[in-house]
DNA sequence: TACGGCGTTGTAATCGATTCCACGAGGAGG
DNA sequence: CCTCCTCGTGGAATCGATTACAACGCCGTA
């Protein structure tokens, strides 16, 4: 592959005035530009990064460690944050840690030994030595969805206290009393807030939050369907099952669908995190919606900031519910609302 | 950061010595090698993966460019490749094109910048010169799911033929006679030979495929959903749409279910590529399972050998068929056949 | 005692860029 | 006509590693 030496040679001049051009220097004549870009496009020459990023100590590349790719929400984030970066100039590599801090700290090791200009990243433990590390040593870093409290690090995330509470009054006002939850793990933020969040919704309707009806998942399919299990063998089963995210609602209604239970009309279902395909499910779920492309937007933004000395600012935005049939009539939804209230 | 001469001077030797000791070459002295681990240690000290590139020519990076990472297919399919490639020591940078050719050079052009030491690529269009230029250049290459004919690089995929003369073979035994197809964007393999393969598969039952009965989609959802309504638009609808992909697939249902018509009762759904959420549409959609995970994993270990000097081979794997309820009864599942065939 | 070989170590070149500094040519002003 | 400044350019140092080569000490053997 043509090297810059091999361009100032077929252009006869020195590889700093290639270099000047390439980095439209102003000071290089207009003969030595044209001699230098024909050059260029005669070997199809192409700078080294590598080369370039151990000069300049920059490589124009942002790290971001996500909890699990195959998760959709997680997926339209990186989507969505690929693409601003893409604006703004910078290049993206994706680790996924599939919940293992394990794997996590091995991405962002990798990550910075690349030197990565800054890493975004959405724990999946409440600290691991190395992040803090970083984060102390003065690497860029933005937290994304999950944080770590007590780290000096930005925090880009949706807040769903709200469209919680307006998922319990709806619920409520359904009829529902008895009300269980699937919570992600404790050590993560989201893990716990939503069950917080969850619990004082319930309180506002004074309902009460029995530790029986908090099932104990960590974010994936399989713990949401052992959980929901769990709840369906109690002697007072709950009436309605909030998974607090879209995986574990998903292993919930194979639990209830394995029983031969029908949603919502044996048991209600609710999500955390919407996701396309919540719409045609069996029965469309009732999900609280992140803004996950301008999450991930705010994150880049607050990231480069970071990086290119400008104040970086924490972000939250708003979630929001989207009732669907999951948790039974709600008096919208037009055509199969009288098939089903028949049914119930 | 610490450098390597921070290292050396901290531990009282020569950087060759520190370099030797963190290369384990055999001629260090047990007293050097433990001293320069102290100091490595003491400092925290990562050698610089961006210097050890330029001076090795390698970067221990996989370039893996696909069509659609919202697409649940090809996030399973990253999966498995991050996996396989950090199994055999490898990181592995992802660029999503979006079904984009511009998209897709653009990312080739950046892994290329970054001297990546192969490319895995399901090429978005029929021959970008971009990478077709790199493949003759002799940048280790190699295509998973789509390729491009007559370039000579390995291509590991899935072989649907079989699966769809099945799924045919269900579709006729079920009495369905009018069969249409939503084809991927023709300068993709997989586009083409989809069609193709159910053209066959029709033909062997005797059915024809009527050109209105191929409907153009590009794989993304919004095809679908257009691509469906034209068919419901004409005169004589088809009794079965078959997708050529998940998400148009989902774009289909969308549509079907936007005029008020039911699947199976109304008109029969099957799609390529089968993914866990197709468990949980109302109904259950039938699908052509690919052997996702292997794919990856063969890719990965068709690249690194080819990259490492080895003979690359191309690998076709079967697909399968999976029967679901949204083409009607099979004679089988139990709970909901009764009902389902009682309304038809 | 001298010499050959082995094991260990350091010096320095190198990878491909960027960039500071110096130098020469040419124009403006005194 | 000489001086000074500007503009364009090239030489060379530098980033942080790896590695060829040379050198040194030490041991065993002739």
């Amino acid at each position: 592959m043509a090297s810059i030496k091999d361009v100032a040679a077929e252009a006869g001049v020195s590889v700093a005035t290639v270099s000047r051009v390439l980095n439209d220097h102003p000071s290089v004549s207009a003969d030595a530009r044209a001699r230098v870009l024909a050059a260029v496009e005669a070997l199809g020459y192409r700078p080294n990064a590598v080369a370039r990023s151990l000069r300049t100590d920059q490589t124009r590349t942002l790290g971001l460690v996500i909890s699990d790719v195959m998760n959709p929400y997680f997926t339209e984030l990186a989507r969505s944050v690929e693409e601003e970066a893409r604006a703004l100039g910078y290049s993206v590599i994706i680790g996924n840690a599939d919940e293992r801090p394990d794997l996590q700290d091995h991405h962002v090791r990798t990550l910075l030994d690349r030197r990565i200009d800054g890493l975004l990243v959405s724990p999946t433990d409440g600290g691991s030595p190395l992040m803090l590390d970083a984060a102390r040593a003065g690497t860029p870093m933005v937290f994304v969805d999950r944080w770590i409290p007590g780290v000096d690090v930005p925090v880009v995330r949706a807040d769903g206290r709200a469209a919680v509470q307006d998922l319990v009054a709806h619920l409520h006002r359904l009829g529902h009393r008895r009300l269980a939850i699937i919570a992600g793990p404790a050590a993560t933020t989201t893990g716990s807030e939503r069950v917080e969040a969850f619990r004082e919704a319930l309180g506002a309707c004074g309902i009460d939050l029995p530790d029986v009806y908090i099932g104990q998942g960590d974010f994936q399919a399989e713990s949401g369907r052992r959980v929901t299990e769990g709840f369906l063998d109690l002697p007072e089963p709950p009436e309605v099952v909030f998974a607090a995210d879209n995986l574990m609602a998903l292993g919930a209604l194979d639990a209830v669908r394995a029983r031969g239970l029908r949603v919502p009309d044996d048991i209600a279902l609710a999500a955390f995190d919407d996701i396309p395909w919540f719409v045609h499910t069996d029965p469309p779920i009732t999900a609280i919606a992140q803004p996950t492309g301008e999450l991930g937007r705010a994150a880049v933004r607050a990231l480069v900031d970071r990086i290119e000395g400008r104040a970086p600012r924490s972000v939250t935005l708003p979630a929001r519910l989207v009732v669907r049939r999951s948790c039974g009539e709600d008096g919208h939804d037009g055509e199969n609302s009288a098939r089903n209230r028949s049914q119930s």
